[in-house]
DNA sequence: TAATTATGGTTTATAAAATAAACTACTTTA
DNA sequence: TAAAGTAGTTTATTTTATAAACCATAATTA
């Protein structure tokens, strides 16, 4: 208990961790709103959604709305679970 | 809010949370109790005591039990206040 | 008594992560 | 038609975390 490695890797992430908390309370949020809700640069977001993807945390759809790429978000089953899972150990932390 | 570099980048490291949120609860301990503590390196427990202790959130001290050394950590208001700010923040991550 | 292991760390090197900068592809506007 | 904007991706750089190697001293044992 409290060993340091129980907090999921993968959620523990400044950003990684605020796309998923976003994600959370959401059915699905576009890429440009993630970006804007996070103040993060296109860049970085690009990256954590596609370690967030691989993990199968989150589900990417790409599409076109008329002739612009549209990227949206998904939270899967296997994400909320594993927000879950780091909100109970961090809550072990934060003595709650 | 939700900016995702809201959440302290300092205390936001698996390991220095894990030693803060020891140190909160207790007046003071040492070096190889953190370490059993955390499950952490050694190693890698120095360094994060380090950075803690250079920021202030901590205060370390060096002493000798008769021979052996015994470096005791103990938290700084600063780091109290610290740690509250990231957990007020961390709350509305998780929708508390 | 000379090597061996243990304790309590620190320093340095390496691996992994986050971030920024540069780029692609296409569209809109001046 | 040149410039600027949108929506991202890829690559390079910086930062961070972690592991491995090391130092100093003490206790153990062969």
């Amino acid at each position: 208990m409290k060993a340091f490695k129980d907090l999921d890797p993968l959620l523990h992430s400044q950003l990684r961790l605020a796309v998923i908390s976003l994600l959370i309370g959401i059915e699905s949020a576009e890429f440009v709103f993630i970006k804007e809700k996070t103040g993060a640069t296109a860049g970085n977001l690009s990256v954590q959604i596609d370690k967030l993807s691989k993990a199968e945390y989150i589900e990417v759809t790409k599409s076109f709305q008329g002739k612009k790429p549209v990227t949206t978000c998904q939270i899967t089953p296997k994400g909320i679970d594993a927000f879950e899972a780091y909100v109970k150990t961090l809550k072990q932390y934060i003595g709650d």
